[in-house]
DNA sequence: ATAAGTAGTCGACGCGTGTCGATGATTTCG
DNA sequence: CGAAATCATCGACACGCGTCGACTACTTAT
């Protein structure tokens, strides 16, 4: 029985105590909201690293309405929350981390807002990050209601008065398309998310789907494009129909996972090779997850650390009192050429 | 401009004055640990609930010592963080909650002593979980002497009067070694992780690598192991010295993700196919990691939410009092064939 | 009928901080 | 040299809740 019972944490008293001064001091001496005498503070620190002294963090959050914690909203389950996912948490965490604050999870679904609306109201943290943003996400109003700060990963239809960083998808189809028709493909077809999501307004497709078709359109590029189920299944499914409906085709454009492995299994079995007979180009693939194809997949990516990163700074410039200045911010896509994309076969020698 | 200002939150004081009752009572009603009559507690809930009362989370904690809050320590770039670990997070994030608990994240790195006392003493987290343990965790030492409850996703050495959970890597091998040898394979190479890893006591090589090699021995297997760096890279490298060195090989496990890309790569370039001429194991895949490559790999593989979720379930039970059992726990290995192992070539009709 | 509970309620205090107003002790300025 | 500003410190209170002791009005046992 060495150290089995809780040595009790040294308060503000008793530094006060041991250093002979009242407790106001000692706050002062910390917080430097007053001025202190020199001879008084060294005192005032000895105490506190003899008694190994740590200010309370729940005691300082109820007095001065100021927890340091942010709460980050991740729906599981919506569509699986894959690695990609992860990178925001990942960064979000550290970038929380280097200002004093910490990430409390929360995996509340999209559509539970009486939870959501518990947990603003209990003043536990002081912002909020939204992950799986919707074109219409009910937890917005929640939270403008409740006159808490937060910031989306992602958009709303109608975010012009928001704080949000985003991926800036518009770009992703054009810089697909250009470099694909560089290398002279005019035959291309595109593994999307399911139809459900391009219904219901999810960003990341509409926001994507539109300006690729335009400067499709626009290249001369012929294009069609495939809403299949998040399983390899469709993915193979969908592969197979689009071959029929566009026999030429020398490019697919990938954007769902799974569906998309599918895709290249079949591409695989008709012994097509990659990037000698089909190039193959993934949108919003992780690096990891690019790299586990053979060959490793040519990707456009969003750079999710820096999503993440920035998402919280924005928070953070909110909880600061910056409330006039507009923080939104579109992040440039990010290209990986790893091989997987190839000139047409028509015009290899 | 419709509701820039926050809406004061009610406080007990005001539903006590709403329900013409004292402040204490109000909390009674609340918590059920004082009799209140029907009458009174009718009024004391309709008047929470016009004024859309919410306790306040930090002056609860500090009242009662319970946040509610428990630390997740994920030191991130240990070894990558890959997509499996999240696996745990999610898991464990969903278990809290449905005890009322939140998890917060704390990417420390394992070192860093300093940073982990400090958050301890700050009395926030009632409670800590541990990942990525080390063979001899500083972590451990700290969390003792502090008091602080905590629960480990792996073990030390010497952990026998800890509360853990951890992968019961013990069984791994066996299991691969007992596959493949049923298979007809008797010449096996392993990707495993690199040497530092081992040389360190990173449990989960060590403990893995062990009863594998011994079961090889009992069951007539030849057995050559690897321990690259985790590259591409290195991984080619790795699986060329295995060819020249044991030139008969017909399957080999892997336990280095991108090592083992690395290798496949490789196996794909000579022309072997899997699993007709290679067959091929993976310890420690995740389930989508196992389905990107065509074939799908075939998996051992642990229970990742299971092992999250009972990780928070035995640290909750440790700060409801159950202080003198011993909450450890190995799980059982998961075996998926996914079909990229199959019969030894020798034995192919 | 009196002692011994029991249900229901109230007031007061403590948890450990942040912060405001007041007080002496100095210093600065006119 | 007196008034004003500044420095350094103290005491008191607020933050919002949990909980203990006490008190009243009954009920039950003796």
């Amino acid at each position: 029985m060495t150290s089995m019972k809780k040595p009790k944490q040294a308060t503000r008293a008793d530094v006060a105590r041991m250093a002979g001064v009242s407790e106001s001091t000692v706050s002062y001496a910390l917080t430097g909201v007053r001025p202190i005498s020199e001879d008084t503070r060294e005192r005032i620190e000895e105490a506190m690293k003899t008694l190994g002294y740590v200010p309370n963090a729940m005691a300082q959050a109820l007095a001065s309405k100021k927890s340091g914690l942010l709460a980050l909203l991740f729906p599981v389950g919506e569509r699986g929350f894959g690695e990609t996912d992860f990178e925001y948490v990942e960064a979000a965490t550290e970038a929380a981390a280097e200002d004093g604050y910490q990430l409390l999870l929360w995996p509340n679904a999209v559509e539970d807002t009486a939870s959501l609306k518990k947990i603003v109201a209990q003043g536990l943290v002081e912002g909020v990050l939204l992950m799986e943003v919707r074109s219409h996400d009910p937890r917005v109003e929640v939270l403008r209601e409740s006159g808490t700060p937060f910031c989306l990963i992602g958009r709303t239809d109608d975010s012009q008065d928001l704080t949000y960083v985003d991926a800036d998808f518009s770009q992703w189809g054009p810089m697909a398309i250009h470099h694909l028709a560089d290398l002279g493909h005019t035959n291309v077809g595109v593994i999307s998310m399911r139809d459900e999501l391009v219904e219901a307004g999810y960003g990341p497709v509409v926001r994507t789907e539109k300006p690729l078709i335009e400067v499709a359109n626009r290249s001369g590029v012929k294009l069609t494009i495939k809403h299949p189920k998040p399983t390899i299944r469709s993915g193979r499914q969908a592969f197979e129909e689009l071959l029929q409906e566009q026999p030429g085709i020398t490019a697919i454009i990938g954007f769902n996972e799974p569906a998309f492995i599918g895709a290249l299994e079949v591409a695989g079995a008709r012994g097509m090779s990659i990037p000698g007979d089909l190039s193959v180009l993934s949108f919003g693939l992780s690096d990891e997850a690019a790299n586990m194809t053979v060959p490793a997949q040519t990707t456009i990516n969003v750079d999710g650390p820096e999503l993440g990163r920035m998402a919280v700074q924005y928070l953070i410039a909110r909880l600061n009192g910056d409330k006039k200045s507009v923080l939104q911010n579109l992040t440039q896509p990010q290209f990986f050429d790893r091989g997987s994309t190839g000139p047409a076969p028509q015009l290899r020698g």
